[in-house]
RNA sequence: GGGCGCUUAGCUCAGCUGGUUCAGAGCGUCUGCCUUACAAGCAGAGGGUCGGCGGUUCGAAUCCGUCAGCGCCCA
């Protein structure tokens, strides 16, 4: 064997075995399920560091359940991200200068098919080198056939239901995409920007009539009376219908009733009252622009004020605006600004706060537009989906997020599921166009929308109405819109498995509801909560029991990973440096569940020591001659006392799972390899130099390895195969992967401890050793300065890892030694030449201090009698004894001292 | 503006149903070692008045209040 670990080759072996004998792959049978479906990546994307996270989280949490027996099935797949996906296949059109308007819908789809092809599946076979235990048979995309129907008729089903409606609402507007946005969609950001303070001069100037109520403002200049509005965007005053003020403000109570003029545009337009309008924002004079902004738009229904859309989809001025057209909706704020400066009709400008939103995909700023869209009515499945989460049935890991997941559904909206887009599904409903020619889409009747999965369902639909038996497939068109990505992804759980089409199905009953969901806190709205929707619409029931809520990964500076910065490493080449085992171990060492995780080299770089570390103990042992003696008594505590230690971790990690603390449990396996079998077991059991190990001690030692690989094997499946391949002859076929788990039940806390004790006194006599540099060669006696030795087998330990060449019970240790407590016991290595006797004065004396002082502290706390009346017994019990304890090393302390100073 | 969370060693975090010699872990730092598995290693050591203040209690990192700083979500 090589002194160091190898991984490239070894990864490369194993995973291939695996995949040769299907290991990953799953079946309905007998065994207890065990079901994660991946949150689909985009289609097109690669692997990035946030996924090296949350696939290596779902992969230990799925290899662990298959040790435990369980028929674990992690699904694969990808989504077909509509919008980011749209982006890139127009960006590449327009590298070969093809307009996505030059081309039909088909023409388009076959671009985005191409495109999907070529880089679609990209990041499932990166996520092989991970060594992801994926069940690849089941491989699914949002936009294949199952997972295409189950969209189409949960459409259709909530359509039937009343639960989707088509409105003419606000909505999120993306410019550049020119597609609507569900609310989730939407970033905000703060900026700075101005509060433009615009002229509205009165229309009745010969009917102003100042109340004299106190607090009133009039504003009049050698033009005449006028009001005051304060506004962030003058460019949208071209759809200003009324001007609306406070009914109960006094500042403005002369403007009742009146009109006022919109600058520059000359519109009269009335000034209307409502409570709405925030007395201290601005002059309280608010301009309504019903097109343009949501609040407007419900004063605008309130009034019923006409709404003038004055931009175009993609956010220039329209022939509507009749001023500034064509020019865009920025450029014409500037160009306004400076018009209104000069015509005198700009009061004053302001600097100003305030958030605008973004579109999460394009980041181009949202223009609120007034338009018809497809909805989701959500009231009803925040009902049903709020219980089972505030109740536990679905717990989430770490439990802050229930408050998040309350607020929200407590606070529902409704989902806008249109996207103005050609990637994606299709909306399945269908107008006559006889109708749609005469009134426009817009005012379509809503009772002749034909919903149905095709165009013939929709045909024979329609040809029911009265009037229409004649209707042919060429009278009715599509809805030309598709629908939101997450429309499909919220099935993902029961659709994977052909539950909407097929809700009783073999393999919807066996996987669902699936066991674990890991993802990021962020799409706790757009995903999370949906499936739960989902789920409980569509099979009744929770589509996963458990999420656990994974952080962001930030640079060690704490930034965020982004292409901009170049700061995220390429996963890929971070696995060539250090293994996948070691880049697993280096992303879960410092991701408590929902913590961001600082990444850092350092941390692969760990992992890839402690393959190396695991390496090299198997290699010892692997170089061991083995011989029919019989068993030292070192030997025999070592192999008594590790499997107590075993034993005691496997419980310990059990629990960390069972909470979901897989940082923790993988950090307690770590030390059990590195303190506790390598450190300590293996130095106890290891033979001199050139001589065989007995062959009891031998094959508890492989028993132990095997324990141990098997426990390490979710977080580091590839080393551990490679050494569990290599303990013992393996079968063709035989995996680590499918071998459970072992207890040997074990309980010894006695002994536990009593090594405890072993091992400080090894560490007393080592840090003698460091502190008076007396070599490991150079052999010295240890005295217990005590009436009971220590037992046999811990001496004879003592004396192998220390070189000692005796170890003596005394009543009085021999002058000129160093000494140390263990526990209340004193022990005193015999120097002579090498005892400094002033440092060993200053360090006994420092000693005596610090155990005065402690002492002290425990006499006050018995002294106290409203202690010693309300403490529980154990709690004063336990104080006495280190009263007891810490008086007995006072006196063994100054013994020292005084020998030393005679 | 509303809500949630965080502040413990140089760094990243655990501990927080109050009481074991309770102030911890990993990494980093320092010291000594190329000891015949591993220098990607071994053996040791140092390091924090648990964000500030106040309160409850026999007893507070832990419970309550308040202030300061940081972060996230929603509007």
């Amino acid at each position: 064997m090589d002194t160091k670990y190898n991984p490239t080759d070894i990864e490369a072996k194993w995973y291939k075995y695996w995949l040769d004998n299907k290991l990953f792959h799953s079946e309905p049978d007998g065994r207890e399920p065990f079901t994660v479906v991946i949150p689909p990546p985009n289609v097109t994307g690669v692997l990035h560091m946030g996924h090296v996270l949350n696939e290596t989280i779902q992969d230990i949490l799925v290899r662990r359940a298959r040790q435990e027996g369980k028929n674990a099935c992690w699904v694969p797949g990808t989504d077909h991200a509509s919008i980011a996906t749209e982006a890139k296949v127009i960006k590449r059109l327009a590298e070969q200068g093809i307009r996505k308007s030059d081309l039909t819908r088909e023409e388009f789809l076959k671009h985005a098919w191409a495109w999907t092809d070529e880089h679609g599946g990209i990041i499932l076979k990166q996520l092989r080198t991970l060594g992801c235990s994926c069940d690849w048979d089941r491989t699914a995309f949002t936009m294949d056939e199952t997972r295409s129907r189950a969209v189409i008729d949960v459409f259709c089903d909530l359509y039937r239901k009343g639960l989707i409606y088509r409105g003419l609402r606000m909505v999120n507007w993306d410019p550049e995409r020119q597609t609507a946005l569900s609310d989730e969609e939407v970033i905000y950001h703060d900026e700075h920007s101005h509060l433009y303070y615009l002229k509205y001069y009165v229309q009745e100037q010969n009917e102003v009539v100042p109340t004299g109520e106190e607090g009133e403002i009039v504003h009049k200049d050698d033009k005449g009376y006028y009001a005051i509005v304060a506004t962030t965007r003058p460019e949208t005053i071209m759809g200003d219908v009324a001007m609306c003020i406070n009914p109960k403000d006094p500042k403005n109570h002369w403007l009742r009733g009146k009109h006022v003029i919109v600058p520059k545009v000359g519109r009269v337009i009335p000034v209307i009252e409502d409570r709405y309008v925030e007395i201290d924002f601005g002059t309280g004079c608010l301009k309504v622009t019903p097109a343009h902004d949501v609040n407007d738009y419900a004063l605008g229904q309130k009034y019923n004020l006409e709404a003038i859309d004055i931009f175009t989809p993609d956010a220039h001025l329209s022939e509507a605006a009749g001023l500034y057209v064509g020019m865009d909706r920025f450029e014409c704020r500037g160009q306004i600004v400076k018009d209104l400066h000069a015509e005198g009709l700009l009061e004053k400008v302001e600097d100003y706060d305030n958030k605008v939103g973004y579109s999460e995909r394009t980041n181009v700023p949202i223009e609120p537009r007034l338009s018809l869209q497809w909805f989701i009515r959500m009231q009803h499945f925040a009902d049903i989906a709020l219980p089972p989460v505030m109740n536990d049935d679905i717990v989430f890991y770490p439990t802050k997020y229930k408050n998040t997941y309350r607020n929200w559904l407590e606070n529902i909206k409704d989902w806008c599921i249109s996207r103005q887009l050609w990637w994606g599904h299709r909306i399945p409903a269908y107008y006559i166009k006889s109708i749609l020619d005469q009134t426009g889409a817009e005012a379509y009747p809503e009772d002749k929308i034909m919903v149905a999965p095709t165009l013939e369902e929709a045909l024979a639909a329609a040809r029911k109405l009265p009037g229409y038996e004649q209707l042919t497939a060429d009278d009715l068109t599509q809805d030309e819109g598709a629908l939101d990505t997450w429309f499909s992804s919220w099935l993902w759980p029961i659709s994977l498995f052909d539950g909407i089409a097929h809700p009783d199905n073999k393999e919807i009953q066996y996987y669902y509801p699936t066991a674990d969901l890991v993802t990021g806190p962020d799409i706790i709205f757009f995903w999370v909560a949906r499936m739960i929707m989902a789920g409980y619409e569509y099979q009744h029931n929770m589509p996963f029991k458990h999420v656990y809520f994974t952080g962001i990964v930030r640079d060690k500076l704490g930034r965020k990973m982004s292409k901009s910065l170049g700061n995220s490493p390429d996963p890929l080449d971070l696995i060539a440096r250090f293994g996948a085992d070691g880049v697993r171990m280096g992303i879960l060492l410092s991701a408590p569940a929902g913590n961001d995780i600082l990444y850092d080299d350092a941390l692969c770089e760990q992992g890839r020591n402690f393959c190396n570390k695991i390496w090299n103990c198997f290699r010892l042992v692997k170089g061991w001659e083995v011989a029919d003696a019989q068993q030292p008594l070192y030997a025999r505590l070592a192999t008594d006392w590790f499997a107590a230690k075993l034993a005691e971790t496997d419980a310990e990690v059990a629990d960390l799972f069972a909470k979901y603390r897989l940082s923790e449990a993988l950090m307690t396996i770590y030390k059990l390899y590195t303190d506790e079998f390598s450190s300590w077991y293996l130095e106890m059991v290891k033979p001199a130099y050139g001589q065989p190990i007995d062959k009891q001690t031998y094959e508890a030692t492989l028993r132990f390895f095997d324990r141990l690989l098997r426990l390490l094997h979710p977080f580091m499946p590839f080393i551990t195969e490679e050494l569990w391949q290599n303990i013992q002859q393996r079968a063709e076929g035989e995996s680590i992967m499918v071998a459970p788990l072992l207890y040997d039940k074990c309980e010894n806390n006695a002994l536990l401890g009593k090594v405890e004790e072993m091992k400080n006194i090894i560490a007393g006599v080592r840090t003698i050793r460091l502190q008076k540099n007396i070599a490991q060669k150079e052999p010295l006696e240890l005295q217990v300065v005590a009436n009971q030795s220590l037992g046999e087998d811990v001496e004879s330990v003592i004396a192998k890892l220390c070189n000692l060449s005796a170890i003596k019970l005394v009543r009085e240790k021999a002058a000129g030694a160093a000494s140390f407590l263990s526990g209340t016991t004193e022990f005193a290595v015999p120097l002579d030449s090498f005892i400094n006797v002033e440092e060993e004065i200053t360090k006994l004396k420092a000693d005596l201090q610090y155990q005065e002082g402690f002492l002290a502290g425990v006499m006050k706390k018995l002294s106290n009698e409203r202690f010693v009346q309300n403490a529980k017994a154990e709690i004063v019990a336990l104080e006495q004894k280190k009263k007891a304890d810490a008086e007995q090393r006072i006196r063994a302390i100054k013994a020292s001292l005084e020998a030393l100073m005679k």
